[in-house]
DNA sequence: CACTTACTACGACACATGTCATAGGAGGCA
DNA sequence: TGCCTCCTATGACATGTGTCGTAGTAAGTG
């Protein structure tokens, strides 16, 4: 099975889908609550379900039906950073990365994983340098 | 002067900055070559003027006008970026890191940049850490 | 001046999305 | 049985976007 294609969502799809990581599963009263700014009853159920529709929400058969995202927050992640990775930023990671290391404070748990994560790198850059010239 | 607000764009508005960027400044004719897909010469013009109303494009007076990016990947990556850590990262902006950094190679220099980010980062960590305690 | 060519402006139509109102159905309880 | 309340389904309307067609204006060329 290939990676599930995960379209670029509107900022307001985003919302409801933080909303339901945050929340598990929801009813329709609960995910309204949940929700920020307070909107109607039916435009929650509206676009919960047009959601649903989509494939990126899931909705049990129960009798307050539940809705939970189909979707995890890294295929989001995933699929965006590679659409900015290709459009905006021309296939170079450095700026981005820059972006998120400069002016946020890290952890030093973080700190660490990061350079955990460097070193992989490098290791994994050591074994298929030497294959590849290209331009 | 404060951050220029840059709103989630559509796939479809970043296909066409891509291309902007890309070509630097175009006329219709060009904007409509230089885009992938071959798309109605309206189509184009329809697309990029909506743009401009929306000020993410310029457009030049000149008798054939020309049409420039109102704003530069730079920013299009960070907004896009802060969203992403907000509603999808939770904050945290490991998970991002990793996946700019796991599977996919990065050249030599790359490597160096990154590790001089990180040790920067690491140092600010340490002046600041000592006035922080969080929830 | 009349004609062609190039560019621009504008309108049209389909579909997606945010917003909601209202109608329909399924259980409880007087 | 008949009503009330909760949940769901569906329709409606405004705006935004992708897609063009067509009409209008400016500018050269005979």
């Amino acid at each position: 099975m290939r990676k599930k294609d995960v379209p670029r969502l509107l900022a307001s799809e985003l919302e409801i889908l933080e909303m339901l990581w945050r929340a598990g599963s929801v009813t329709l009263v609960e995910g309204q609550r949940a929700l920020a700014g307070d909107v109607g009853y039916t435009t929650v159920q509206t676009r919960l379900n047009r959601m649903v529709k989509k494939g990126v929400v899931k909705r049990s058969r129960s009798k307050p039906a539940k809705y939970t995202a189909a979707i995890q927050p890294e295929e989001v992640t995933s699929s965006d950073l590679d659409l900015l990775l290709d459009k905006v930023s021309r296939g170079s990671v450095l700026p981005l990365v820059t972006h998120l290391v400069k002016d946020r404070s890290l952890t030093c748990d973080e700190m660490d994983e990061l350079k955990k994560l460097i070193a992989e790198a490098e290791k994994r850059l050591g074994n298929n340098q030497s294959l590849e010239n290209k331009s």
